[in-house]
DNA sequence: GACGGAATGTGAAACGATTAACTTAAATCG
DNA sequence: CGATTTAAGTTAATCGTTTCACATTCCGTC
């Protein structure tokens, strides 16, 4: 007694044509006679007929769905991503399949193999380093993909990315302007593509203010209640401003200043990437 | 010049057996000889196989997916919850498909409509108001689904919620022995079961401690930056201390008593629901 | 060593939609 | 008016996997 599902050829009967005819007149612009194609239209919303994803799928070799690929899903900077694109895709008639890598590249990699089973449409694919293990597979599975957020390396392809060298420069310049000379530059990880280029944006900035060079401050990927890794929390006692480079950064050295008794924006200046209203 | 694709059929020739034997093989525990087992994982992964998982839902007539709709993912209270299920789904080996209502309960009956055509093994849904219109289809469906953080009209069902009673009581208590005598409970909107709820829970544990039956004011759906709806900043004036229902009126009204020029927690006492990291 | 029944394995028919190849009906043209 | 083109539909094969209904093989037993 399984729930019956409503199928093409139901349509088909109902409209008294053939399964082909309702086919042609769902997918769009075939040749059909105005007369035949009312008949299909209303069979289908008469019996509510829905297309089964997976067999248009199974024999057109692709599917209606988007798969992104994100490094985490408790970072704001991603959700608030993953929401633009869940209503691009909304909007067209896509499906969204999201996952995360946990900033693992293995289990990037796993999970990329695993969506492409899914022949998607298109492939999202915010990478944790700037390695991207399954890029051959993608580009031999023929799935168009876009990188967004870090430059990976290889060969160029579709990408979304700021310019982190202007970025750098702009905030630093911010805080230069503000009179402050020892600034330091913090990011969970210092050696990371982007990163460095907010880096070079800001030693630039402060060094045509005459200011000292930035101190670079790495913060861990732990969570913001945790204490910095060693030294750095001695570092930011040495500035009066602080860069943070990533949304994770500036709530870490926030926690990390309030905790060591200076108060922010009275003491110590702190400007942070990837504002979101919820920050 | 397609991809050919790495079928059960190559598997089948590889391993010199026939593709019902993989497909017992890859399915578990059938009645396989050990011999022939070991052949066809062998030949699984020298070819690099992976399952259509379409093909495979199309003829099972049930996905590897889990679907998930919630009203929002610009609100960190939802992507919390996206980012544990994602988890708990790449574990066990199921996709995850989410979709944003949006808030809306036309677009998330649509939605929720789309979504049975790919018979997911299990559908969770955070509904926007108390009724669940498309509840009869996804019964229908005979998909199972589990309803989180409101608890919808009609007949029971799978649910997981906090005691909403129970909390609100918990956090007006908190501020009353900190010797609050007139305090504000905040939502968005006040006319929903589970700020109802809340609301009950704080109004008995204020009455207990004899202090003045607090004011219900509502915050708006609108942004942290937008003035709170006409009357509730005055409300707030009225007060020293807040008890925000939501993590959306927690922002909204330490935004509004910030304008107001009255500082947290030195003059006014807030309490939030929804606490996470980022807040 | 013939027989009954497990234990293994196979063939082929689905699942629902798309589309290439083909048929028929209608329109166009010289 | 017959030939030819074009429009409108239909049939049947196909996508990759699962599973039902059979075949075969393998044992132990009488």
């Amino acid at each position: 007694m399984k729930p019956r599902i409503v199928t093409i050829k139901d349509v088909a009967k109902r409209a008294g044509v053939s399964a082909a005819t309702v086919s042609n007149v769902l997918s769009g612009d075939k040749l059909v006679r105005a007369s035949s194609r009312e008949k299909v239209l209303s069979a289908v919303s008469e019996l509510n007929y829905r297309i089964n994803p997976a067999a248009s799928y199974l024999r057109r070799g692709r599917s209606r769905i988007i798969a992104a690929v994100v490094p985490s899903l408790e970072n704001p900077f991603f959700t608030a991503i993953i929401a633009v694109v869940e209503r691009l895709c909304r909007q067209d008639g896509y499906e969204l399949i999201v996952s995360s890598s946990g900033e693992d590249p293995g289990v990037e990699a796993t999970r990329i193999d695993a969506l492409l089973n899914w022949k998607p449409a298109g492939f999202i694919i915010l990478p944790c380093t700037a390695d991207l293990p399954a890029r051959d597979r993608i580009e031999a599975a023929k799935v168009p993909f876009v990188i967004a957020d870090r430059t990976p390396n290889g060969p160029p392809c579709d990408l979304v990315e700021i310019d982190n060298v202007a970025a750098g420069a702009a905030a630093a310049r911010h805080l230069v302007l503000l009179g402050h000379r020892r600034i330091a530059v913090c990011a969970p990880v210092l050696e990371v593509g982007n990163i460095r280029e907010r880096i070079a944006g800001a030693v630039q900035a402060v060094a045509e203010a005459g200011a000292e060079p930035p101190i670079e401050v790495p913060t861990g990927t732990g969570s913001i209640v945790e204490p910095l890794p060693d030294g750095s929390e001695e570092a930011l006692a040495q500035v009066t401003a602080v860069l943070a480079l990533t949304n994770l950064s500036t709530l870490q050295t926030l926690a990390a200043l309030t905790r060591a008794g200076r108060s922010v924006p009275a003491e110590v200046s702190l400007v942070g990437f990837d504002d979101s209203p919820w920050m």
